[in-house]
RNA sequence: GCCCCCAUGGUCUAGCGGUCAGGACGCCUGCCUUUCACGCAGGAGAUCACCGGUUCGAAUCCGGUUGGGGGUACCA
């Protein structure tokens, strides 16, 4: 702790030094925004070309709970929760803010004491007034007073700006600058000075964070100057969108971490699409593993665009990361996510049909549950145009299908497609609906030897009886 | 109002002074085929926001405009 931490290093291709730190607030669930912020540090800190050593960065977790109002022990719980999910392991904390109190509260002193910091009683209508007298691009310059909330002391002239890796040079006229308040009246601290104090104490040589975070940057970086100490580099990524355009929001469905899972997301689908959402990793491929994206993240490359997040695309990851599992571990996550058990054969069968793990149930689950109720499946598909004469053919043939193998089920009603001389869809289908329900099923020959043949048999027959009831 | 940031097909992006402006998702067509998908092969879709410069030459550099976003708290 304290101020003795060497000169800070420049973002420079070499990162066995690196520190960079993740710190939510704890108001709410992790969004998919706050979520690309903390893979965008982890990815800095185990990935790129490392030291000599080959040692890694190091990945600091801070919650930013000063504010007492909003932040709830269950959101932190939920927080490190989501960030577990995604894999996003942490190196050192979950450190509070609000622990720290007394250490900020000795860095305010220091800042009081040399006369870079100040009181002030100036209310929110004062400092208004101020402006309106000296015009709108002029920052409030208050007058020290012997008590109230504390206040940063500006320069007058010149510019307190900083080179962010992603953007560039960023600066700002210090006389368009309030002089911030960094203490209330009640001695608790505010954002603006405990970030800084606590990126100093913490060792952070990257800050990476969201744009919104841009306009903050000078008052620390003014900060760390009344300290005496360097600031850490700092880059500020671009933010995401919902697809309307507008900012992410719980109106826009699946908007936290907790969602995407219940939605039936993978996390290495989720850290995949949210990685490429504002960096250019590679013109011609874009899925990766957690461990390939932190060999390829390069943080100069990172998009100055905001992005808006497309659940199709998502969709589309998802699956081929899903397919990408092996069947082992597939039916381990669906068997996790649906709370049923043996599941390995129903997986077999449809793993290549779905993208996310909520698509899996409605597809088997006849296999489980019984055919599905489709009456107008029942009715196109069975009652008409020979689905009942098709389905007694088929019951025969399949009657006799021993042992009752998914070569042999083929065999079968591949036998009887032949022998009608019908379409394969005109005998096929008749039995997917009479076992399934539906329409829409895994492959039909899978399916069928999957269920059995006393079910599929009983299944035809209820079917035919059902029919027969229409008919008369 | 003031300060700051951004601008390539619907979406995510590649591009970094000379390209038929490339890829991915989505969409359409075909193949595969028992449905749905997967996979494969094609296709439609971009006045590179606009206007002015610089240059033999600009999506690429500069300026302005417009549009979008962020900040403007004794919130984080």
């Amino acid at each position: 702790m304290g101020a003795d931490q060497g000169p800070r290093r420049h973002y420079d291709g070499r990162w066995s030094d690196m520190r960079v730190r993740f710190a939510p607030s704890p108001t709410g669930a992790l969004h998919i925004g706050g979520a690309r912020t903390a893979l965008y540090n982890w990815l800095l800190a185990r990935g790129g070309p490392h030291g000599p050593n080959g040692e890694e960065g190091t990945f600091v977790l801070r919650i930013e709970d000063t504010d007492r109002e909003r932040s709830t022990p269950e959101n932190v719980e939920q927080i490190l929760d989501a960030l577990r999910w995604l894999n996003l392991d942490w190196d050192e904390g979950p450190v509070f803010q609000s622990q720290r109190a007394g250490r900020h509260r000795e860095a305010l002193e220091e800042l009081l004491a040399s006369g870079r910091a100040y009181h002030s009683s100036a209310t929110a209508q004062e400092v208004r007034a101020y402006k309106e007298r000296h015009g709108w691009e002029r920052g409030f310059r208050g007058e020290p007073e012997s008590a109230g909330a504390v206040r940063l002391r500006y320069p007058d002239a010149g510019e307190t700006g900083f080179d962010d890796v992603v953007r560039g040079k960023i600066r700002f006229a210090n006389s368009s600058r309030d002089d911030p308040v960094i203490a209330r009246a009640d001695g608790s601290l505010l954002y603006n000075f405990a970030v800084a104090v606590d990126d100093l104490d913490a060792g952070i040589t990257h800050v990476v964070r969201g744009e919104d975070h841009i306009s903050n940057t000078p008052t620390q970086l003014l900060v760390f100057d009344a300290l005496g100490v360097p600031p850490p580099v700092y880059a500020h990524l671009p933010l995401l969108y919902g697809p309307d355009g507008r900012k992410l929001s719980k109106r826009h469905g699946a908007a936290s971490v907790q969602e995407l899972r219940a939605a039936g997301y993978l996390p290495e689908a989720v850290d995949n699409y949210i990685a490429l959402l504002g960096a250019g990793f590679s013109a011609d491929e874009e899925h990766f593993s957690l461990q390939e994206l932190a060999k390829r993240f390069r943080l100069e490359r990172v998009s100055k665009n905001p992005a808006i997040f497309d659940e199709q695309k998502l969709r589309h990851m998802n699956g081929r990361h899903l397919r990408e599992l092996g069947i082992d571990e597939l039916t381990r996550r669906l068997e996790e996510y649906t709370g049923r058990h043996g599941l390995r054969g129903a997986v077999e069968i449809s793993a290549e049909k779905i993208q996310t793990l909520a698509d899996f149930w409605p597809l088997v689950s006849f296999l489980f549950d019984g055919p599905v109720d489709d009456a107008r499946a029942f009715q196109k598909v069975i009652c008409s145009d020979g689905g009942v004469e098709n389905l007694e053919a088929a019951r025969e043939a399949l009657a006799s299908a021993e042992p009752f193998t998914v070569e042999n089920v083929e065999a079968a009603l591949r036998g009887v497609v032949e022998a009608l001389g019908a379409k394969p869809g005109k005998v096929f289908q008749p039995v997917r609906v009479a076992i399934a329900g539906t329409t829409v099923s895994p492959g039909i020959f899978e399916s069928v030897a999957l269920l059995g043949q006393e079910e599929t048999l009983a299944r035809i027959d209820r079917a035919l009886d059902r029919a027969g009831a229409r008919k008369s």
